[in-house]
DNA sequence: TAAGCGATCTGACGAACCATCAGATCCGAT
DNA sequence: ATCGGATCTGATGGTTCGTCAGATCGCTTA
């Protein structure tokens, strides 16, 4: 669910505010460029068959965006707004006793989860990022800073620290937060390696356990 | 220095193998290529400046390239014949006793100079692979399958084991590669974000120790 | 050293995409 | 039914793509 906030600073590319007609449009626009990043390579992607399979024209396009990164950007957008979930998994994690590991479990699930649903956005999101693009930057940090300062905090308090974690833990947060999305994104290309999934999962959640906790984790 | 063989194999579009004038404008568009590549976007890379670039004419491009693609695929291959680099680090470490650590540290540091030399040639490689293309997926598993399994095999021998890697320890070595790129690929992003570099190789160095001997890393 | 010949290069071109604008169309309000 | 602003698009000049046929280069040979 999009926020009203959200919604309420859509802009057309000439400043004004769309009315419900306008933001319909917009929304076809997002939603064919989403299929399309799906199918093409992100060098193959084009207005043109953009605004094709949103049964508009390429004016329109510009109309709402200055660019196709602005649209990408946009979409993903939506997608930070949306999901704040995998600090929560972490945050309301047990790390202590039996159940700190299963947490370690669900957190490297959620990550997979997450990419297989997201996998063509968060790839040119990442990919953005490393070109140095600061809006992706920024998008990027808001969309996972909260599951590294989560991470950071968990580890923190884990060893009996109680002020923010220094950069030792942020380092560390971040760290995992990297392996986490990189193989979660990965994952076809591992499984077609002869990885199986749920070998990659334990594998995460065993250095994200050991990582938070310090211990060993079970039957390992 | 690439090999003699792999240069022998060099071919024009046609099939024909070029000679030593038409090796070196392979090689000027190579270099264009990759200095273009540094500079622009992935997706605003175009034939036509490259052409521009290495003085010569887009049709001459496509003599010795099929498209873009080929090009920067050539240029990694080139990068995976001069490294095998990464896998020698994990192999020639003793990873018993007081050597460990170092030798987990000299593995992250290895990491964050490839990528930080390689950097925009890598995040294409990246970029090509997650998006399914079969020749670059073939490319990156050249390039990092080594240390992959060298990370397995060190996991398994440290543990008594004699036999080849089992599916667990493939999949603890497929993730730690995993950590080890993605953090080195995002340096910048993570140092902008306030993270130190020597932070970073800290906390991968750690995960590495951990995950190969199980043990605790000194001054932790 | 000059002619011959294959290897190499490029100008030119039709097709596709980019990005913009002026004018056409739509739709709610009156 | 009409008006006015919001929305859409056809048309367009510019750029890149990808492919020829023909021009140029430079080694080989006599």
């Amino acid at each position: 669910m999009v926020s009203d906030a959200a919604e309420a600073q859509v802009r057309a590319t000439d400043g004004r505010t769309p009315g419900s007609r306008g933001r319909g449009t917009r929304q076809r626009l997002l939603t064919a460029t989403r299929r399309l990043l799906a199918d093409r390579s992100y060098r193959e992607l084009a207005v043109l068959d953009i605004a094709r399979e949103a049964g508009t024209s390429p004016a329109t396009f510009y109309q709402y965006f200055r660019d196709i990164e602005s649209a990408v950007l946009a979409l993903a957008d939506e997608l930070a707004a949306a999901h704040a979930q995998l600090g929560d998994v972490v945050r309301q994690a047990s790390w202590r006793g039996r159940q700190g590991y299963p947490a370690a479990e669900r957190l490297a699930g959620a990550f997979l989860d997450f990419w297989r649903e997201q996998q063509p956005l968060l790839r040119v999101v990442d990919l953005a990022t490393a070109e140095g693009d600061q809006r992706f930057r920024a998008l990027r940090t808001r969309l996972l800073n909260d599951v590294t300062l989560a991470l950071a905090e968990a580890v923190t308090v884990y060893r009996g620290g109680n002020g923010p974690p220094g950069s030792a833990e942020l380092a560390t947060g971040a760290t995992l937060v990297s392996m986490l999305s990189h193989v979660s994104a990965h994952r076809d290309g591992l499984e077609a390696w002869g990885l199986a999934t749920a070998d990659l999962r334990t594998a995460m959640a065993r250095i994200v356990y050991w990582s938070v906790t310090g211990r060993r984790p079970p039957a390992g």
